[in-house]
DNA sequence: GCCCTTTGATTACAAGTGTAGTCATATTGT
DNA sequence: ACAATATGACTACACTTGTAATCAAAGGGC
C-alpha cells in the first residue's frame, strides 16, 4: 500500500486540506488563489491525482464531494525530512542544521529551542535506560 | 542564470562527481554500476541533461569530455535543506530536527554534535555583538 | 588495413507533471 | 421553465524524467 510519491503542485493542494479539511474543490481552490493562480480546472486536476494516490479521501456532499488527507502532515513530514536527510546529509542531523544555520543564521529563539529540544531528548534517553 | 531542477537520478550522478571531478562517463557509469543497474546510454543521457542545465561543466580530453560540477554539493545541500524546511517547517529548525528525532532517535553522539554545533553558534553571535 | 569498441549526438518512448479544456448533468436564480 | 453556473468525468498536450537504442565517427588490436 506504498504511499505514491506526491509531486511539487499536489503538495500546495495538500497543505490547505493539512490546514482544514474536509473541504469542496471549491474552496480549496479560493485558498489557493491567494498564491497560486491556478483555473479551478487545475485544482479538481490535482485533487483526482491526490485521490488516485490514496493521498485524500472523499465523502460525497450532494453533488460534490468532500475531500481529506489521508496521510498526516506528521508523517509526510517526517518522511521528507528522512529523505533529504539520508540523500544529502547521511543521515546525521548535525551537517543539516549546520548548513541551516549557515547563510540564514538561527535566531536567539531558534537557538534556545534547540537547547530545550536537546535536554528533553538527553531526559528521555535516561528514563530509556532503566 | 538560475539554475534548473536536478532530477533524483541526476542527482546521483552528482554525487559520484562531488566526490572526484572531472571524471569522463566510463568512470562515473562505473562507480555508478555498484548501486544503480544502469546501462551506461542511461548515464550518458544524465550527464547530458545536467550539462543542459548548466550543472556540469565539459572539457575535452581526445575524443571524450571529462564533466565536472558546476554547482557545489555544499550550496547545493543548503539550498535542498533550505527549501525542505521552508516548505514544511515554516524555515524553523527546531521542528525539522525534532522530526528527524522521532521514530529514528538520535543517538548520544548526535545530540552531542548539536550541543556543540550550538554553543559556536552562540559564541559567533557573541562575537558579532562587539 | 580492417574489424571491434568507445564515445558523442540524436532519437525513442512510456510515465509523471503542470496546466487546463470539453462534455454532460445537476442546481439555482428569476 | 429556462438560462447561467457549478460540478464531476474525461480528455489534452507540452515538458520532464527514467531508461535506453541507433547512428556515425574515431581509435585501437592484430
Amino acid at each position: 500500500m506504498a504511499m505514491k510519491k506526491i509531486s511539487q503542485a499536489e503538495l500546495s493542494v495538500m497543505e490547505v486540506l493539512w490546514m482544514q479539511s474536509p473541504q469542496p474543490a471549491s474552496d480549496i481552490a479560493r485558498k489557493l488563489a491567494a498564491q497560486k493562480r491556478w483555473n479551478i480546472k487545475t485544482v479538481k486536476t490535482l485533487l483526482s491525482r491526490l485521490v488516485d494516490k490514496n493521498a485524500l479521501s472523499t465523502t460525497k456532499d450532494g453533488r460534490r464531494f468532500l475531500y481529506a488527507p489521508l496521510i498526516s502532515r506528521e508523517i509526510y513530514a517526517r518522511k521528507a525530512a528522512r529523505t533529504l536527510s539520508d540523500r544529502l546529509f547521511g543521515g546525521r542531523a548535525t551537517p543539516l542544521v549546520a548548513h541551516l544555520a549557515e547563510g540564514r543564521g538561527l535566531s536567539d529563539e531558534d537557538i534556545a529551542d534547540l537547547e530545550k529540544l536537546l535536554s528533553d531528548l538527553k531526559r528521555e534517553g535516561l528514563n530509556n535506560e532503566r
